[in-house]
DNA sequence: CCCCCCCC
């Protein structure tokens, strides 16, 4: 058995062999996952432990929070994000305790007059309940553990009769729910013929399986801004009605609808409330699942495209960005972020990224979406995230992932092709029909400043060089006109340099912005107005290291051939992608 | 009682 005891609130560094404990295993994030939650009296620590290693705990046992274990055998080890583990090599269970299943797959089960936050506690555990192993690892696949199971039958016109719970509106619910609030929309606002009103959505999550709970206007204003993602709270008195599958993807077969007499309480001790519940599909599968299937993928984030804005085709503007996401399988895939999602992400560290709920699509083959209800997770505390991060670190990283998206043809998708200044030299680079495109880490021996800046047309799309009429008015040839005034563009030659050769390079615009760190109207300012702080901008910049991407193309003037680099995108050295590369590279040597 | 899930 091996069961990952992730550290909650204290250092766990010793061998903790031989330790008689209490586990309260519950079903995790994950239909082939349970959470175990540990106390000894002086420590509670999350863990998770791996039904498909689990054979020898019963079925019994693992719909049951407490069991006493003796915990035979631990050591513990450090995660690569440096926390320590305990690491569970053999346990006995000892005594298994009584049986109390999710809340929300079974709601009967609590009685709101008698309800209480569960803790593990001794005297709940009942031996009596011990049954023989019947648990298997084939019955820890998804759909034995779906979280709806036994939920329809309780739901049943004829069982509602017993009164403890029923679906029917209006009639007295004595159910309380705890629950973390997994995903949270904004407030939306309707307009249609059967009416106007607001509302707003959140998903929840218990041991037992999901649940989607919609609220309405008066709703809205009485609980938008205490329900907060990844909370813990208690609902109870809300409408059940069956989901409509058409717009709720959850395992569910009912949601919920709050009403005036809706209770939500936010509870302070959920601590053994997972997270979420995901059933990860390897990227590779993607190739075999069909097109709009919601599903759960987990990957490390190996290149992220920066942040752009689009227009949909209902005129509305929103941010996207597409990750490019890697698993052991050996394949990538592109998955799209919206709206803040995507705005806020950060992924130069290639942070594991866990998408709940992402829509797949075929576009570019095989492609990847977040939808609204989808839960985007960076660096998960979660096994699979732990593993791939072991994977990669350890060697994944320098594995030449195949994409099951296409990436863009042409320029624009510009591979990272690196190369040193002296390979683009002795490869004859540019030298062919089409231009050639590389990338290289180089530092910025010098650059002209006393040429870099030109006075351009200031219409919008034209980047002409205009005349100085000496009249207040300057003329641009190409739109054939004069202005009285111009803007400052910049044309930047610069020598590059690395170990084994220089190079002089062209950078336009953006690249010399960034490069020199100032917008060109600044620098047209400075250079007009502080000559000494305009010197200092090029003192600066020299001696400074970047990638640079370029596009290297022979051109020939007068019958006098030479290769020109211009610099197409200038970034931040990332050491340790950079790194990586090197020892990929050395690696590479070695075989 | 909503129900938009986007772009190439």
């Amino acid at each position: 058995m091996d069961i990952n005891l992730t550290q909650g609130a204290v250092e766990v560094s010793t061998d903790i062999s031989g330790t008689k404990d209490t586990l309260q295993i519950t079903k995790g994030s994950g239909p082939t996952r349970y959470r175990v939650r540990m106390s000894d009296g002086r420590h509670l620590w999350s863990a998770f432990l791996l039904a498909t290693q689990l054979n020898h705990l019963s079925e019994e046992n693992l719909l049951v929070p407490h069991c006493v274990c003796l915990l035979k055998k631990t050591t513990t080890s450090t995660l690569s994000d440096g926390r320590r583990v305990v690491i569970i090599l053999d346990m006995e269970i000892l005594q298994s305790a009584e049986k109390s299943g999710g809340l929300i797959g079974n709601p009967t089960t609590y009685k709101e007059t008698k309800f209480s936050p569960t803790k593990a506690s001794p005297s709940t555990f009942s031996p009596a309940k011990a049954s023989p192993s019947t648990f298997s690892p084939a019955k820890a696949s998804p759909t034995t553990f779906s979280p709806a199971k036994g939920f329809p039958a309780k739901f049943s016109p004829a069982k509602a009769s017993t009164s403890k719970f029923s679906p029917v509106k209006g009639s007295p619910s004595k159910w309380t729910i705890r629950a973390r609030v997994m995903n949270k929309s904004s407030i939306r606002t309707w307009n249609n013929s059967r009416g106007e009103g607001k509302l707003f959505s959140f998903e929840i999550v218990d041991e037992s399986g999901e649940m989607k709970i919609t609220a309405f206007n008066k709703e809205v204003d009485k609980f938008f801004s205490l329900v907060e993602q990844g909370k813990v709270y208690y609902i109870s008195k809300a409408t059940l009605k069956v989901a409509n599958k058409q717009y709720n993807t959850l395992k569910h077969d009912y949601e919920m609808t709050l009403h005036a007499h809706s209770s939500i309480m936010p509870c302070a001790d959920g601590q053994d409330i997972p997270a979420v519940q995901c059933d990860f599909v390897p990227i590779a599968e993607l190739e075999n699942r069909d097109k709009d299937a919601i599903i759960d993928v987990i990957g490390v984030c190996k290149t992220a495209e920066d942040v752009s804005r689009i227009t949909t085709k209902s005129s509305r503007e929103v941010s996207k960005r597409t990750l490019h996401l890697i698993d052991t399988t050996g394949k990538m895939v592109a998955a799209t972020l919206w709206g803040e999602e995507a705005e806020k992400f950060e992924g130069s560290e290639q942070p594991v990224v866990a998408i709940k709920g992402a829509r797949l699509s075929d576009f570019g083959g095989r492609s990847l979406s977040a939808l609204f209800s989808s839960t985007v997770m960076v660096n998960p505390d979660i096994p699979e995230a732990f593993r791939l991060r072991a994977w990669y670190d350890q060697g994944g990283y320098a594995l030449a992932s195949q994409s099951l998206s296409e990436t863009k043809s042409g320029g624009s998708g510009m591979r990272m092709n690196w190369k040193t200044l002296s390979d683009v030299k002795n490869e004859n680079l540019g030298h062919g029909e089409k231009a050639d495109y590389f990338s290289c880490v180089a530092t910025l021996l010098y650059s002209r400043k006393d040429t870099c800046l030109y006075r351009a047309c200031p219409s919008v799309d034209c980047n002409k060089k205009v005349l100085d009429q000496h009249n207040g008015w300057f003329r641009c040839e190409k739109c054939n006109r004069e202005f009285p005034n111009f803007k400052y563009r910049l044309l930047l030659s610069a020598n590059l340099a690395d170990f084994g050769d220089n190079q002089w390079v062209t950078c336009f615009q953006e690249t010399a912005e960034a490069l020199l760190g100032h917008s060109a109207e600044t620098l047209g300012q400075l250079r007009d107005t502080d000559e000494a702080a305009f010197d200092a901008v090029f003192q600066k910049a020299n001696f400074t290291t970047h990638i640079f991407k370029n596009r290297v193309k022979l051109e020939t003037y007068n019958d006098e051939s030479r290769v020109k680099v211009t610099v197409m995108e200038v970034q931040p050295v990332n050491h340790r992608e950079y790194s990586r590369m090197l020892l990929s590279n050395i690696h590479n040597l070695i075989q």
